[in-house]
DNA sequence: GCCGTTTTCGGCCCGACTGTTTTCAGTCG
């Protein structure tokens, strides 16, 4: 039994007790059970043997026994009782913009609606309005989120979310009313892909802001409008909220509205703790309403005992006991990067020459470069032969310039674990990237042993794209991650963070657990152009979001020190 | 249902917006 089940038996659980009208602290008991069941890193059922069930934050006695019943049987006692009430196709309704667990369960008590397409027949019939609390506008906007619920198109790629930011950020700072303009959310944290945006303006003014937000030749659809709050629907239905505040509050707003939820409630009891309170406008002694904090966000965490936490570790995953303590790690930056080690040239299937890659990297005061092409088998593999004549030309060009260029290789790792390039080539260069590109559909252990095959052979430096994922588009190839950390610790072999914005790959957890287990990571671009080099930015905030400091990354090492890393391998 | 450096009982994050309400419930984040 995965994880994941027991976490889906409890959101169900959830889902239906909020449906059911009961207890609501009850169905959120449940809800933070299953926060703590996915954040767990260990199969819950080795949990349940050693009886270490309940020492788990977030689950007691009863939840407890929920979950070894489901261990045993599939499903919980619990649960059945809740589904005999209100059936569980009813958690689809509550996917609709609009509709929550109150309204469902009048919707089937009344109508004994259970599918949106009952839904919509109801609120086209008319049936809808007789029902209490139901007017025409409400009908209309159900109807409205039918269909968006049909054409949704789930979390967008941060990268894409990031430039949506950007032109509206521009836009909105030319009004002089804008006194500080911050994009927050889960963009401002670096996850990997992006609900909804969150942006927030400190103002003294907020009404033509608002204004000119909702009108913004981009908006598709106007959610709500107010002097406070306005949020609107883009392009593919990528909602953007705008908030506005008063100066004074702003450190307060920006702290709130970056999240995350569950950051912000442990910090919100951690508060009380100390009598405060803490809202979007500021931390306020119980007692007296006294604001002690708001400006900024230092500010807020000074106020409640702590030291600034960075955005990209404000997920609850141990960040505010560390705070607590003053011993947050010095989170990698953009800056600490000394070169690009992974990329591509004409060679393969880049866009660009040796002598414009490492112009690029030039540009970008980088130390050096290492220009990583594939070999076969893949259709734009470079031939053994042909490899033979780009190492001269990396070796003249590095010369020419007066700038260390590395002969590399993205060398495929064969379905045996083997490695499809001759031994004498793979010798004669600097850095060698293994990678698996075929044969994804492998069973579990042989993928895992076909990789760490090519971790102990010695010509091997780094593992590229370690688990093969595609955000929004392929899941990750079935791969034990925890026997490839493992195996990185004891052979010195470095796990790449491919910087890719559609990899990401290893992405922030894997990168945790590894740095935790202290193996080394590389932070790679994979660059098919130029300008690709910038994906760095990417590849860093997942390093940051995995709390990795300089030393966890193999390329923030000077040239002399990576070339020495790199010949200690052989 | 969970939890405890005030508590084993009585709290549980909290405010904005909407649409329906004559003062608030539901939803959302």
């Amino acid at each position: 039994m995965k994880n994941s089940e027991v976490v889906a038996m409890l959101e169900e659980t959830a889902d239906l007790m909020e449906i059911a009208g009961e207890n609501p602290f009850k169905a959120r008991a449940y809800r933070r059970a299953a926060e703590a069941i996915s954040a767990l890193r260990e199969p819950i059922e080795d949990l349940v043997k050693a009886k270490k069930l309940n020492k788990v934050e977030g689950i007691g006695e009863s939840i407890a026994r929920d979950i070894t019943e489901f261990l045993q049987r599939g499903t919980t006692t619990r649960l059945e009782q809740l589904r005999t009430k209100y059936p569980s196709q009813l958690r689809t309704l509550l996917e609709i913009q609009g509709i929550g667990p109150r309204t469902v369960a009048m919707l089937y008590d009344r109508l004994k609606i259970t599918s949106v397409d009952q839904l919509e027949e109801a609120a086209k019939s008319g049936k809808l309005t007789k029902l209490p609390g139901m007017g025409e506008q409400k009908v209309k906007n159900i109807l409205e989120g039918i269909q968006l619920w049909r054409q949704h198109q789930g979390r967008l790629p941060l990268y894409i979310a990031i430039e949506i930011a950007e032109r509206i950020v521009n836009a909105l700072k030319e009004l002089p009313e804008v006194e500080q303009i911050l994009p927050a959310g889960s963009l401002r944290r670096w996850k990997e892909t992006v609900g909804d945006l969150d942006i927030l303006v400190a103002t003294r003014n907020s009404q033509p802001i608002m204004d000119k937000f909702v009108s913004l030749p981009e908006v598709q659809k106007v959610l709500a409008h107010g002097p406070t709050k306005s949020s609107v629907l883009m392009e593919n239905n990528f909602q953007v909220d705008l908030r506005a505040v008063e100066p004074e509050s702003f450190g307060a707003a920006a702290q709130y509205f970056t999240g995350s939820k569950a950051h912000n409630i442990a910090l919100r009891n951690l508060a009380l703790k100390r009598g405060l309170t803490v809202n979007e406008y500021g931390v306020f002694r119980e007692e007296t309403g006294e604001k002690v904090a708001g400006e900024t966000e230092e500010g807020v965490y000074e106020a409640i005992g702590l030291i600034w936490i960075p955005p990209e570790l404000r997920e609850d995953r141990g960040e505010l006991e560390a705070a607590m303590n003053g011993i947050l790690p010095r989170l990698v930056t953009v800056e600490d990067i000394c070169g690009e080690i992974h990329c591509h040239s004409k060679w393969s299937d880049g866009f660009a020459t040796v002598e414009e890659m490492a112009k690029a990297a030039m540009e970008r005061g980088y130390e050096y470069v290492a220009i990583t092409d594939h070999s076969p088998p893949m259709g734009w593999g470079v031939k053994p032969d042909d490899y033979r004549r780009l190492i001269r030309e990396i070796r003249a060009t590095s010369e020419k310039l007066g700038f260390p260029i590395l002969a590399g290789i993205e060398v495929d790792i064969a379905p045996d674990g083997s490695l499809h390039m001759d031994e004498d080539i793979l010798r004669q260069l600097d850095i060698v990237i293994a990678a698996v590109h075929s044969s994804m559909k492998m069973d579990i252990d042989v993928m895992t042993r076909r990789i760490t095959k090519a971790m102990e052979n010695p010509l091997v430096h780094i593992i590229s794209h370690p688990t093969g994922r595609l955000i929004n588009q392929r899941p990750p190839y079935e791969v034990r991650v925890d026997t490839l950390i493992d195996k990185a610790r004891e052979t010195g072999v470095a796990l790449e963070i491919n910087a890719s914005p559609e990899r990401l790959d290893l992405n922030d957890e894997n990168a945790r657990a590894a740095k935790e287990a202290g193996a080394m990571l590389s932070i790679g671009t994979d660059a098919h152009r130029p300008e690709h080099l910038d994906y760095v930015r990417f590849g860093v905030a997942v390093a940051r979001r995995a709390w990795c400091e300089p030393k966890d990354i193999l390329n923030t090492k000077s040239y002399e020190q990576l070339v020495e890393w790199l010949k200690s391998r052989r």
